[in-house]
DNA sequence: TGCCAGGCCCTCTTTAGGGCCTT
């Protein structure tokens, strides 16, 4: 039973991080997340954490994040910890998820935990079903498609709420475009992949 | 000292280079 709602029900996943490279010793300082079951938000969770450092200028100004407001924030250790435990084994998507991913796979390898869920990235599937858009940046997608939004922009939460707005439009577009009734998360995880010239009849098939 | 991401994807490609995305 638990496979069954795990299978239905994805966690919609955005960092904010310290810069671009968890390689480069960048680490997590927000996580965002909503879990996304029938269509709807069910559960969300939202946490700034401590990276052990201050974070650039130019970081405070693109997230809003500043140094004072991560000072008395727990740190990524415990924020991670409870996410873990949070995520589950849920399935995740994210706006280019090898992004996230990367700094998910880094934050919780610190702690030694890890995850039983796969990733599928919204920006692969977004450049294959809308090939005409200008470009696909979450912004740009948000507003072609008329996501609601608050008007945040780079802090977690609302990017992953941005993010599971799009997930769910594209949702709506393989059903009204493509007459596929319930694309399923493989189908997202294998379109993701498709070569674009080969996604329209890959698709057709999938009726 | 000086350097510094990584993966996808297109094309003037594949013995490569550069733009797009994420912070």
């Amino acid at each position: 039973m638990l496979q069954t709602v795990s299978a239905r029900s994805v966690v919609v996943l955005d960092f904010e991080t310290t810069g671009l490279s968890p390689n480069q010793g960048d680490r997590a300082i927000e996580i965002g997340a909503v879990r996304l079951l029938n269509g709807q938000v069910v559960d969300r969770f939202q946490q700034l954490m401590n990276p052990g450092r201050r974070v650039s200028g130019f970081i405070e100004n693109f997230t809003g994040i500043s140094n004072e407001m991560l000072r008395d924030a727990p740190p990524c250790e415990a924020v991670m910890a409870q996410f873990a435990d949070w995520l589950g084994d849920h399935n995740l998507v994210a706006h280019n998820a090898s992004f996230d991913q990367r700094f998910l796979d880094a934050e919780l390898s610190r702690i030694g935990r890890g995850y039983g869920g796969q990733f599928a990235c919204s920006l692969l599937i977004a450049r294959r079903l809308y090939q005409d858009a200008p470009n696909h940046k979450l912004g740009s997608l948000v507003a072609m498609k008329n996501i609601q939004h608050d008007g945040v922009f780079h802090r977690a939460l609302a990017d992953s709420e941005m993010t599971a707005g799009l997930w769910l439009a594209m949702l709506a577009d393989l059903q009204r475009t493509y007459g596929i009734d319930t694309p399923d998360f493989a189908l997202m995880q294998t379109l993701a992949k498709k070569p674009k010239s080969a996604v329209a009849a890959y698709l057709q098939k999938q009726r």
